[in-house]
RNA sequence: UGGGGCGUAGCCAAGCGGUAAGGCAACGGGUUUUGGUCCCGUCAUUCGAGGGUUCGAAUCCUUCCGCCCCAGCCA
């Protein structure tokens, strides 16, 4: 076993049933159902599935869980596919469909009736619903649970051949209606549902529920652990239950853990698609969305999810993981390789008065101080240049260190510049440019006298400026726990950020961005991390911003405010 | 008031009878041509509460409290 990644129970049990020769190999498996997108908290289960299985030597399938074809859909096979390979995992030959099994279903079905352990109930869903009982009290059996082997297997039959409406007869396995656990009382295992599947097509007008089916593909597949969430603990028993009446060569067994809960952010697939139909965002891959779509388009990479998943750990208990963990694992990434860059989101005007009006030169920049092999490049500087708006201020506060009248800053890799005067417009007193001296002697941003500056900002000069359009993300939802005020009652969509999305149409980078291909990433100095958005056009590029870096400064400046409004 | 789970710091999470790992966040300091990175330091006398067993308990026993899940022909 590789010795890497932090140690969790699921893999204690898997070494133990190593150890005492339970198994010779590992064999997990990650069962979507193709009916949405995957989110984080997929992401969660399938490096948990996948990552167990390479960590033991074993193999991981990726088996599609399609007995509802109500609900499934070839496009969301297709997502999947290209998200778990995004993310990095690898399933070999093992690709599988519950609806490939749907004949030997049926025919353990029918080893069901003839063992007098599943019968044809004809009580219509509402009957059923009255008979199972409730929590406390015990459920009746129904009036068709003593029908003969034969009968059943006849209307069992006819049930297939299409003789029957939707809901007038269901399988049902004869276990126990007075079970405390409601999932015992005679569940239902198959119904008829006359609906075209996505791969079988109208081969079956009945299909199996998940219990019946999932234990026994699980079964069909070898797998050796069948990890899934907490909600299937009580689901066990049944699991259990099938595999030993069938009396199959394997038996899985199951491992329940606790699915990941992101604050600020819901992770139901009913509830992401729900902001997707209300047109709350703009479509799955929606950038502020927490699918592994939304996210990668965002920015992230697959490394620094795999990260996540492997920070956040395994166990039982409910968990709402920090979003700022998620936040340090890109950061932490994004830093090692993103190509360094300057761009100025909200631009100002900065005149070097005492700059060759024609004249420009190229300076050098590092591409990543983190990592010396990706070089340097030349970054153009002219007498006028733009700056972050947000680095001037004309009566600065205690603790700014930037730009302000009679201040001297380090314009990054260029040169010491002075503020001499502010250029205000007469009406509005909108300050429309800056005006400023610079220091010849500090070409590069060093001074050979020895003086220091205490800031230092990034610019791009305007005459070799390309614009760029820049959108600002920020958490989709206002309230930490959305999903919790929809158990109150609520609307969960209530809490939204109206800002969540800020698009920046005047931006300013340099020219060397025109280059950059859909999907680059790069840091913005001083700013945060951006990845350049497939609606980007030649000429009109959109940055989105995967992350900002972290601000002290903003940090400082609310401390301040909040001191001083208080 | 049935059954199944869970409770260790603001958020995750180790811990498996020998005296509370680690990460994120937060806070303080150092380095710095990114208020970034990096480095150093601080952050649980106590593990939901009480009682018991023990030389010794987050770990064992017991009572209580709180939270989550289950009454789909969804998964």
């Amino acid at each position: 076993m590789l010795n890497t990644g932090p140690s969790n129970f699921i893999q204690e049990i898997i070494s133990q049933d190593l150890l005492k020769g339970k198994h010779k190999t590992v064999v997990t498996r990650f069962p979507p159902e193709p009916n949405g997108y995957l989110h984080i908290g997929h992401a969660k289960s399938i490096c948990l599935n996948f990552g167990l299985a390479e960590k033991f030597g074993g193999r991981c399938h990726l088996r599609f869980d399609d007995t509802n074809p109500r609900k499934e859909d070839p496009e969301f096979v297709r997502s999947i596919i290209e998200d778990v390979r995004w993310l990095g995992y690898d399933w070999g030959e093992h690709l599988y469909y519950a609806s490939d099994y749907f004949s030997r279903f049926y025919n353990f079905a029918l080893q069901l009736i003839e063992q007098g352990r599943a019968y044809v109930c004809s009580l219509n869903p509402e009957e059923i619903r009255r008979f199972r009982g409730t929590l406390t009290e015990p459920g009746k059996n129904s009036l068709y649970r003593e029908r003969g082997i034969e009968e059943n297997l006849e209307l069992f039959e006819g049930m297939k051949r299409g003789l029957f409406q939707e809901g007038q007869h269901v399988l049902r396995a004869k276990i126990d209606m007075a079970s405390p656990n409601i999932n015992m009382r005679d569940p239902v295992i198959y119904r008829i549902m006359k609906e075209d599947h996505h791969r079988t097509g109208d081969t079956w007008c009945i299909y199996p529920t998940y219990d019946y089916a999932h234990c026994l593909s699980d079964s069909l597949e070898n797998i050796t652990h069948s990890l899934c969430s907490l909600e299937f603990e009580d689901h066990r028993p049944l699991y259990d239950w099938f595999l030993e009446q069938l009396n199959v060569e394997c038996h899985p067994r199951q491992i329940e853990f606790a699915r990941l809960n992101l604050n600020y952010t819901v992770m139901s697939k009913r509830k992401l698609s729900m902001l997707v139909q209300k047109n709350h965002v703009q479509g799955w891959d929606d950038p502020r969305m927490p699918t592994l779509s939304g996210l990668r388009r965002r920015g992230y990479t697959p490394r620094s999810i795999r990260k996540f998943c492997d920070l956040i750990g395994v166990a039982k208990s409910e968990n709402i993981v920090d979003m700022s963990l998620l936040e340090y694992c890109i950061r932490e990434d994004l830093n090692k390789i993103a190509p360094r860059v300057m761009g100025v989101l909200n631009p100002l005007k900065v005149v070097i008065t005492n700059y060759p009006p024609e004249h420009s030169e190229a300076l050098e920049a590092v591409n990543n101080p983190e990592d010396e092999s990706m070089g340097t490049r030349l970054v153009p500087f002219s007498r006028e240049l733009f700056i972050e708006r947000e680095d001037f201020r004309e009566d600065p506060p205690k603790k700014y260190f930037r730009l302000a009248p009679g201040r001297e800053v380090r314009l990054r890799y260029a040169y010491f510049i002075t503020c001499e005067k502010v250029i205000k417009d007469e009406k509005t007193g909108e300050i429309l440019e800056v005006h400023c001296s610079y220091d010849p002697q500090t070409r590069g941003g060093s001074a050979p006298d020895g003086r220091k500056v205490k800031g230092t900002l990034h610019w791009v000069s305007s005459r070799h400026a390309r614009k760029a359009a820049v959108r600002i993300y920020d958490r989709l939802f206002l309230r930490p726990n959305p999903a919790q005020d929809e158990k109150k009652g609520l609307d969960f969509s209530e809490a939204l950020n109206p800002e969540s999305l800020k698009e920046m149409r005047d931006c300013q980078v340099e020219p060397g961005l025109e280059k950059a291909g859909i999907g680059d990433r790069f840091q913005f100095e001083r700013l945060g991390y951006f990845c350049l958005d497939p609606e980007s056009e030649p000429g009109r590029p959109v940055f989105n911003r995967i992350v900002s870096l972290k601000d002290t400064w903003a940090k400082i400046e609310k401390k301040m405010q909040s001191e001083s409004g208080s």
